[in-house]
DNA sequence: GCCTCAGTTCAATTTTTATTGAAACTTATG
DNA sequence: CATAAGTTTCAATAAAAATTGAACTGAGGC
């Protein structure tokens, strides 16, 4: 586990110092790289968000790059992931090529969406493999709080399954 | 982000075999330590609380860390995270100076316990940050449209912070 | 009071994850 | 069709996080 931040936490890396972000867009982005680490996102991630959210208008590209001092790399893999999780939308003026970007509307739904995407599938998985190990356990001879213990998680996990789905629509044409 | 799981995930890294664990007990501890890998936590907490969750009676340092291959330091980390999130107890037998460890009853309760100290903090801290970002983007002449969504920010934060104590009883002595 | 056992600490190391940047790819447009 | 703008890919590299193990601590037993 990430070493729970100790004392000042010295900036030890060498990271571009945004001479052209304003103070309340860098108070923006630490906010949402912390959030975004307890979702296990990265903090470039986590900057372009802030940045398009705390921006009077769409940006672009370049201007994300320049912004925040950031590689191409990581700018296009930024984009894709917020793309691809629906917490940004791309604004087209017609006769330009440029794609220019904003955030969704609801920042509720992005981060329901992003926690189903994670955890949906661990459940799914888990569904057989939890059948299993309590076979296992019984044929091993386990004792009775044992097999108490994993029929509870057992079905906590169908649960939370039949749960899930509830939460919001699923993104359309997933 | 890591990667998200390519092909068959070869394991690469030297493990040990664990030959002394049962397969239902192996299949377990790989669910728990997904379910761990959701929330942050690393992998040897979840191998150990998976193997107490197993066991048929409560264990002790040296049998936790021969079941598992893993050197003292870990177990001896593990156990304390384990044991500051409230997830497993001492079983004291008196004349014995070793202790022995189980889960405790609710792992509901302890995931609980888990997320809120994640997430709780970050709230704090934040109350004072999204204030300062509407003011800094104020004087800035952000648009109606940025201040409607950081006052919705700064609104859903306050909102969290109410919501989040009712969960459970925050744990005693804190 | 010393010795031993049980466990903790923490610097060094390994492993995993994030970021970079140059090359490759993909269209719109002249 | 050639060009170039815009973006993606991915191998190399940097950074962060987990794990190890040897030195250390401290509670009991003797």
């Amino acid at each position: 586990m990430k070493p729970p931040a100790k004392k000042p936490p010295v900036a030890r890396r060498r990271r571009p110092d945004n001479r052209s972000l304003a103070s309340h867009e860098i108070e923006l982005a630490e906010f949402f790289v912390q959030m975004a680490g307890i979702l296990g996102v990265p903090r470039s991630v986590a900057q372009i968000y802030a940045l398009l959210y705390a921006a009077n208008s769409a940006l672009d590209f370049d201007q994300i790059q320049a912004k925040l001092g950031m590689s191409k790399g990581s700018v296009s893999q930024g984009l894709k992931f917020l793309r691809d999780h629906e917490m940004i939308l791309s604004v087209k003026a017609k006769g330009v090529r440029r794609e220019r970007w904003e955030p969704t509307p609801s920042l509720a739904a992005s981060l329901v969406n992003l926690v189903r995407r994670q955890v949906l599938p661990a459940l799914q998985q888990s569904t057989p493999a939890l059948q299993r190990v309590l076979d296992g356990a019984q044929t091993a001879g386990a004792s009775p709080e044992v097999l108490e213990r994993l029929s509870r998680l057992k079905r906590w996990n169908a649960r939370a399954l039949e749960l899930f789905p509830l939460m919001l629509p699923p993104s359309r044409g997933g």
